[in-house]
DNA sequence: CACCTAAGTTCAGTTTCTGGACGAACCATC
DNA sequence: GATGGTTCGTCCAGAAACTGAACTTAGGTG
């Protein structure tokens, strides 16, 4: 299987993965939530080539998960900002950081805090059942075909 | 920056996504968390180059998240299972599954249902505050440095 | 013996990524 | 009006990663 093929798997993760999936995308959207919106910003953040910066962006523009917004013309310069389909990787993100604070934190403790405004408490994302609206752990969930399946 | 640099980034995504972040390791974990644990059969099922399988259960071993456990001796044979470190991030595979449900399902609808043992409900996961227990938007979170920044 | 399985390893050829130079379109300063 | 700066890219040669296919190891089957 190659890198294209993934995104016509009947599965939704190989699905996100053709978008997300790598890890200078990955990268890009941590920028792009702790509000980096320019090519310079990102290319000087991240200290990779500006060819793939150039393609990434590109990619994820196309996928609707940023859009490319005007700031000033004369010369026209865009920036790039979060759709609501980008805002909605909010949990996948969120996800990861607290795996990386769980996991890789040193002594000293998360390089990033996060402070939920509603109650003003530096918090840590739990999952949980949109039904019942229980924490849910990877030994609570059985997977199944759904409608969509291949 | 190069990938290897990843893992020394004052980031908890970076230090994830020097993990996680490519495309087939992805995939991998997918199909461990569906139940897949032999070499052969992560191979066949992603139809990539067995070199590529070898490496990246090697770095998912080597990182905790997998562990190599013999099921039969004469001749030895392993198989790959998830470890606690692994479990954990089952929240990030769900996060990613449900960005996939919302943005890539076709009319069909998901590939994959997932129900939650404990109700007995099909759920999606919803990202909730480990203080208040509130569900967490893109917009209710606010960053800043912790005792772990450069 | 010939053939099969499972888990890798090896390797030549192809694709992708990197670092660095370059280009376009404008602005500021001297 | 020449020089330099800013921002957003493109282009290219060399380096790194990935691919597909054959091969290896250690046994099991008929």
């Amino acid at each position: 299987m190659k890198w294209e093929d993934l995104a016509d798997q009947p599965c939704s993760i190989a699905r996100s993965v053709a978008v997300i999936g790598d890890r200078w995308t990955l990268m890009i959207l941590r920028d792009a939530f702790l509000g980096v919106r320019r090519f310079e910003a990102f290319q000087s953040r991240l200290g990779i080539s500006r060819t793939i910066i150039t393609e990434r962006l590109k990619l994820l523009v196309d996928e609707g998960v940023l859009t490319k917004v005007p700031y000033q013309e004369r010369p026209v310069r865009h920036e790039y900002r979060l759709t609501q389909k980008g805002l909605d990787l909010h949990p996948v993100v969120m996800a990861i950081v607290h795996w990386g604070d769980q996991h890789y934190a040193g002594e000293a403790g998360a390089p990033l805090l996060h402070r939920h405004k509603a109650c003003g408490c530096d918090f840590h994302p739990v999952m949980t059942c949109s039904e019942c609206h229980a924490p849910v752990g990877a030994r609570d969930v059985e997977t199944r075909a759904g409608p969509g399946a291949g």
